[in-house]
DNA sequence: TTGACAACATACTCGGTAGTATGTTCCCTA
DNA sequence: TAGGGAACATACTACCGAGTATGTTGTCAA
């Protein structure tokens, strides 16, 4: 059930670890993408310093220069996670046969809710787009870079199409498909730059955040959601991500990983 | 007409030269920042260095740190001076006495050109409240820092008022005012992640763009603006910002300012 | 049991960059 | 017409951080 989905994403993690111990390198891999995450959310790629990444690991640049190239490399793979959270998300949705109102409301609260989960991730998404503007240094990791951002439309094209959809069957008075498309996801990700948890009921706290930016997404297509849609909504399964505060463990005190003593 | 609206924002320009001569010192200053806006822009705050500004300028680093202390100090210059061509173009329009329909949409057409129009400096107000999130580095430029939000705060407050005059007259069914204010918002910057002059006609591209964005946002409150006031729009005076681009420019190439043979 | 290899840690190099200290030029004033 | 200061340029320091080279430990297979 979760085979067919993966469309043409290339599987995570990419190291030469063929064979031999895929299971616990995998789990080493995924403790530093996370660590990643948080680095490069709060501090952004270029003030993010590997030995940051580290010390959040309490481990050091050895391990992570072991499985990843540069750190290029690691934020690539970072933004690559990303987006797989993203259409494992909304894939599913978008593949289902429903009409297509209802279609677009589940597909954006899907993603709406997914980025709530997984801010950290989302974050290098948005930074990710950012540096294709300017230009990531070497000729190749622009080839990879470029791979990433064909991904990226890929996940936009769904929604564009989606929107389509309805644009037509409703007949909204929609001209710009691209440009609204672009709008309403602009909605739907405001909240990766403010949101923070505020009450401890994160899940209901998220859900209702989310409800209330796809009304209104939905709203500037000119489109009024069946109310239907937003019920049932209340517990799905979003995986929760890595969601600590870095301002803690960020004292310069290097961590001692071995301190046999 | 221009004096009493500067409202609360510190003027321009901070550096120690008061009386002397001003004109002069002040154009200097103003081409610093303009340098500095499109170099930040490019390479975010972090990964833009001073001798990237001063190549850009023709110049060295003398000169920039002749009239700002530190590199962070530039950038919360340039910051106070994106903020201020913000209310410039939006106060006016928020102290008139028009029907809040009117206004509202009003705002949002001149907060979406002077964007369209400032790309670089608006590129560094989002970065501004990105690393509002994480902490500049010392106490006395948090201090410094906090004062930039809360002039950005005061800027999303006047949207904040004149969407919750609009609900309120129109009587719309948006009952969480904070969210809808951002989701406005959002719709509105959404372009300064992707928009780039595709025609020749730049200022006629932009006001469609706008007026396609201030549609989505309004339909997004619930309200349907009177079509009347994207008429007449179509030749704002918006002052046209610094819009080259740096990729020619940042070879490595050590610009020879003085070059006298 | 040995030895080969994965998964790290440790210890280094080296380029780039913020900031400083010190010229140099020009203008304006007394 | 000295001279003082503004507005830069030049030359330098000190440090941080990416990447590398090499050691150390555990494990597993033959």
């Amino acid at each position: 059930m979760s085979e067919p989905l993966r469309s043409g994403i290339a599987s995570l993690s990419e190291s030469r670890s063929d064979a031999a111990a895929p299971e616990a390198t995998g789990r080493s891999q995924d403790a530093i993408l996370n660590a990643a995450a948080l680095c490069f959310r709060d501090y952004g790629f270029a003030a993010a310093s590997i030995d940051d990444v580290a010390r959040v690991l309490n481990a050091t640049k050895g391990r992570i220069y072991h499985h990843f190239r540069s750190k290029t490399d690691l934020f690539f793979a970072v933004y690559r996670r990303g987006m797989a959270l993203n259409f494992e998300a909304v894939e599913p949705v978008f593949n289902e046969k429903t009409a297509p109102l209802e279609k677009i409301a589940k597909m954006a609260l899907s993603h709406a809710l997914v980025l709530l989960a997984q801010m950290p991730y989302q974050r290098v998404l948005a930074q990710g787009v950012h540096m294709h503007q300017t230009g990531a240094t070497t000729a190749a990791q622009r080839e990879t870079l470029a791979d990433l951002i064909e991904i990226r439309n890929r996940y936009e094209m769904m929604f564009r199409k989606a929107i389509a959809a309805v644009v037509d069957s409703e007949d909204l008075p929609v001209n710009d498909i691209p440009l609204a498309t672009r709008s309403f996801l602009a909605v739907l990700n405001g909240s990766v730059y403010w949101y923070s948890p505020k009450n401890d009921d994160i899940h209901g706290e998220q859900v209702r955040l989310a409800v209330k930016q796809v009304r209104f997404a939905l709203r500037g297509l000119a489109a009024s959601p069946p109310e239907s849609v937003f019920d049932s909504w209340a517990n799905s399964q979003i995986p929760a991500g890595p969601y600590e505060t870095l301002s803690d463990t960020h004292n310069k005190a290097v961590a001692t990983p071995h301190t046999t003593t």
